[in-house]
DNA sequence: CAGCCCTATTTGGTATGCCAAACTAGAAAG
DNA sequence: CTTTCTAGTTTGGCATACCAAATAGGGCTG
């Protein structure tokens, strides 16, 4: 067929369909039909069905009574929920972090934190994105350094869950400046290899982005200071 | 064809796999093979192949490099990380449920104690079948007080897979005697709607658990029975 | 016109067949 | 005897076909 990639067909349709529903193309509430998404990305029923399967697993999508298949909702009560429980997590992988990271996961993460602070505060949309991806990037390794798999595993899901709800988020340039500080004193508990030290600073790092997260929703308003 | 039940043949392929796997009879580093379980369990390769991709992201099972799927080995090294991703989040939802618990829950919670303090020190091995019965079905309990779907999947994959390490435990009568008086403390703390007692005699319940199964693992001393 | 039943279609669940990757074993060459 | 190339078998990934449950819509009946 036209399928030209190496990519394992599932998996594409789980990214796809996962990455839909992260960026609300797919809104909750939204029916999700097997056949139909077969024929929109060009593949059969069968890895749809799977990466469907996965993403109910997960709680992304949820079976009705009959035979209906929607995005599930994210309400808001259950948000703090979902940053609770990432912080009692994260905060966890930070505290295995300290015994496990390598000097070169350390260094990585002292690279990545200052090349932050120099994107801080933003000045375009760029830098906006580029700060993101950092972030996502500064966890990232945070999460192997723990050499847990299960825990990233777990982590991941909560975090990623976490994201549907605040699509259209919105930090304020002091929250920005806080969490660059964040990171950068994570990198400092890292190499002082204090487990206490950085399991207390995430745990602050994450209590600060629920709240930021929060705050935006209650109030859709971007309106900063 | 010949499947006269009722249930989702995929969801009783999970828990067959799942028993196995947890009951020790598939062993870790055994090998699955789609077709060979297919014709064991008198099903089609369908249901049994998503039955083990379930099992692969929950963790319970490994696909390998090439064309090999095994039963995922629990590094004793893996265990207490376990626990403590357990504990972490156990002793959260122990916090909601003295928010959150209705005082049928609560009640019910108190039955189940008086009878597990009823069976300790247990006399049969009948004793102690019935007392992991009543843990199982307190922690339960516990789970569905929080209100909190997302946090009740996640945590049961987290004990379900600590499960699997300890399948020949054996707990103490001490042991036991303790964990009783920890579900007698916790029925006060959710009484008195205190989640910070509530999550703190959870954690200790946890930790007391903990330091049980390792020492276990450490000495397999399989004394009872 | 309103209510009910019946059918046509939608939809998810399961079975089966085909294919490509990869492991295995055996034969031939050195 | 060892090594290597190759053919055959195993195994998982994907596509397709069939089935049963359920829903929706139209027509019949009152």
């Amino acid at each position: 067929m036209m399928d030209g990639g190496q990519p394992p067909a599932a998996e594409q349709a789980y990214q796809t369909l996962r990455d839909r529903i992260m960026s609300g193309d797919l809104a909750a509430g939204s029916r999700l039909v097997e056949r139909t998404l077969a024929v929109e990305l060009n593949l059969s029923r069968t890895p749809v069905r799977e990466a469907i399967t996965r993403l109910i697993h997960e709680g992304f999508v949820e079976r009705g009574e009959g035979y209906s298949t929607r995005v599930a909702s994210f309400p808001e009560a259950e948000l703090d929920q979902i940053f609770e429980i990432r912080r009692r997590l994260e905060s966890y992988a930070a505290r295995l972090a300290a015994d496990f990271a390598s000097d070169a996961q350390i260094d990585e993460l002292d690279a990545l934190t200052t090349r932050m602070e120099a994107l801080t505060p933003p000045q375009t949309p760029q830098d906006y994105a580029d700060i993101a991806d950092i972030n996502a990037r500064f966890h990232r390794i945070i999460y192997e350094a723990t050499q847990s798999p299960r825990l990233v595993s777990i982590l991941q899901l909560s975090v990623d869950i976490g994201v549907v709800s605040r699509t259209y988020f919105s930090y304020s340039e002091e929250a920005l400046i806080r969490s660059a500080r964040h990171h950068r004193e994570l990198v400092a508990a890292l190499r002082a290899r204090s487990p206490e030290w950085a399991e207390n600073v995430m745990s602050a790092h994450i209590m600060a982005a629920a709240a930021t997260a929060l705050s935006s929703v209650d109030k859709p308003a971007k309106s900063k200071f």
